[in-house]
RNA sequence: GGGGCCGUAGUCUAGCCUGGCUAGGAUGCAGGGCUUGGGCCCCUGUGGUCCCGGGUUCAAAUCCCGGCGGCCCCA
């Protein structure tokens, strides 16, 4: 299994992803004629549309209610709380005039919505009763990215933000709801195959305005980390910045407590790198566009032409007719071994072959994207044999993209084994850790990686010593080189 | 934040150092022929603000300055 080479795919991983999505008309980046913004084309948007479908019911069935809050925030606002602004200051948009005119007061475009929406839900909820409440938006956010930008990565205009935000009548509830959005997103990557590590961020990296952060990362193909979720408790801070209260059971008034937690495209960027090889992306059936192709191969003659073209029609029918996405490419001027590339490249996960061959026996010719196995299946059991093979292509995606993220996970306990690490390896290395900073800060400049956190959840049982200070370690620490 | 490389047709690219002829090729796209079980072949055609602005020059894709954009490496 897995035939197909991933070389290009893990030596020269950014011009893969570069070549990947324009190959497999997924995103178009780096013509567009502003920085770090980048044209979702309507393969890629429907792929994004998938994993959205995903994101919506997941959240929707547990409570969670949908809104949509304007994109300009008033200066003011957004200043509100403190640390919140320090932390997203240096790249915001902002909307300066009106026309000719300067405005009075500045509108950002909104790097994440905290403060509009706590502005909102200060108007809007007033009891306990009304709580928990979640909401969440998916729109555009903007960020005046300062480093480099990259397609679907690291985006001035991030286009696919979903971010919730909820409010609560206790800490412990506020507690309870970030557990509920590591489940939500637990399930989100399960669902897509792409492997996920769960961190408790660093007290220096967590969100700007926020009480700690817990983030899922994945590995890229090239060892770094790519960040694909992050989940906030904001404590109060955000409902005393605004003076939001409500009323408690006792009567009294009380700031309540907040959550907020998001995904964005890079979940998109995620799903086409974790699972793609040197023939381009391969992708779960249950977010493929086009889950099936079917390629005829007519005969020689007019009349065999025929009858394969009316055969492939025929499967084509009762494929759709049974909610499988199907499409037979009939085109004349490509032989089939073209048609292969082109659609290996879309990560088609199954294709179908019909020829002279399949008309006369009745077995159909199928391959898997996956591992470009053939097999032959009777006609007449094609649609359960399908739905079994989504299935098992599904859980091999998700099984060889889990296996070579194990392989890039490394535990060590001295700081010579963790230079030793460096030099030859990449991925996602694990050290134990006394707590302070300055220690942390030490391994990041020594092996030119970032903390990534500690582990979510915690281990019961750290062993060792801290390989810095030579403290008792309290805790195991990751690090990485990241996007 | 610092350093480096780069920008020529939808895509990839030659030409740039050493300024000068109609900016050449591959791929793609369109038409025709032939073919069709892993990227066929042949013919014809199509496609260019040489990233933008300024400067030097008789003459700029080429040299200089600035900007915009992309990639890589280091903090």
């Amino acid at each position: 299994m897995g035939s197909v080479p991933r070389d290009r795919w893990s030596s020269d991983f950014s011009r893969w992803f570069d070549w990947v999505i324009e190959e497999a008309e997924v995103y178009d980046y780096g013509r567009y004629p502003v920085k770090g913004m980048g044209v979702w084309r309507p393969y890629g948007f429907q792929i994004r549309r998938r994993i959205l479908d995903i994101v919506r019911e997941l959240h929707d069935s547990r409570g969670h209610e949908e809104v949509l809050f304007p994109l300009l925030i008033p200066e003011d606002l957004l200043r509100r709380e403190a640390e919140h602004i320090k932390g997203f200051e240096g790249e915001v948009y902002w909307v300066t005039h009106g026309g000719v005119d300067p405005l009075d007061v500045k509108l950002a475009l909104r790097p994440t919505s905290e403060t509009n929406i706590t502005y909102y839900e200060n108007l809007w909820i007033k009891s306990y009763k009304q709580l928990p409440k979640k909401y969440y938006q998916i729109v555009s956010v903007f960020r005046y990215e300062t480093k480099a930008t990259r397609p679907m990565i690291r985006l001035r205009e991030v286009t696919t933000f979903k971010e919730a935000h909820t409010v609560h009548d206790s800490f412990e509830d506020s507690e309870r709801q970030v557990l509920e959005a590591i489940e939500i997103y637990r399930e989100l990557f399960e669902r897509l195959g792409i492997p996920y590590i769960i961190s408790r961020r660093p007290e220096w990296d967590k969100f700007a305005g926020a009480l700690y952060t817990i983030a899922f990362d994945t590995i890229m193909p090239d060892g770094k980390l790519l960040q694909i979720g992050t989940a906030h408790n904001l404590g109060q801070n955000f409902t005393k910045a605004l003076d939001f209260k409500i009323q408690l059971a006792d009567g009294t008034l009380e700031y309540p407590w907040q959550t907020s937690y998001g995904v964005s495209d890079r979940v998109v960027a995620a799903l086409i790198a974790v699972h793609g090889d040197d023939r381009g992306l391969k992708l779960p059936p249950t977010i493929a566009p086009i889950q099936v192709v079917i390629i005829p191969i007519p005969g020689g003659s007019e009349e065999d032409k025929a009858r394969v073209l009316r055969e492939s029609r025929s499967i084509e029918e009762a494929l759709k007719s049974s909610g499988v996405r199907v499409v037979v490419d009939e085109r004349e001027d490509l032989r089939p071994g073209a048609k292969y590339y082109y659609w290996e490249a879309r990560g088609v996960p199954v294709r179908i072959d019909v020829g002279l061959e399949e008309v006369e026996t009745g077995m159909l010719t199928i391959a898997r994207r996956d591992t470009l196995e053939k097999l032959k299946i009777p006609r007449g059991r094609l649609l359960e044999e399908l739905r079994a093979l989504f299935k098992d292509i599904e859980e091999n995606l998700k099984e060889m993209a889990w296996n070579f993220a194990r392989s890039m996970i490394t535990r060590v306990d001295t700081i010579e084994e963790a230079e030793k690490w460096a030099s030859e390896k990449k991925g996602l290395l694990e050290i134990p850790w006394c707590g302070r900073e300055e220690c942390a800060r030490t391994v990041e400049e020594k092996l030119e990686v970032k903390t990534i956190g500690t582990p979510w959840p915690s281990e019961d049982a750290p062993r060792g010593k801290c390989p810095l200070c030579g403290a008792p370690a309290i805790t195991i620490v990751r690090y990485a080189k990241t996007y």
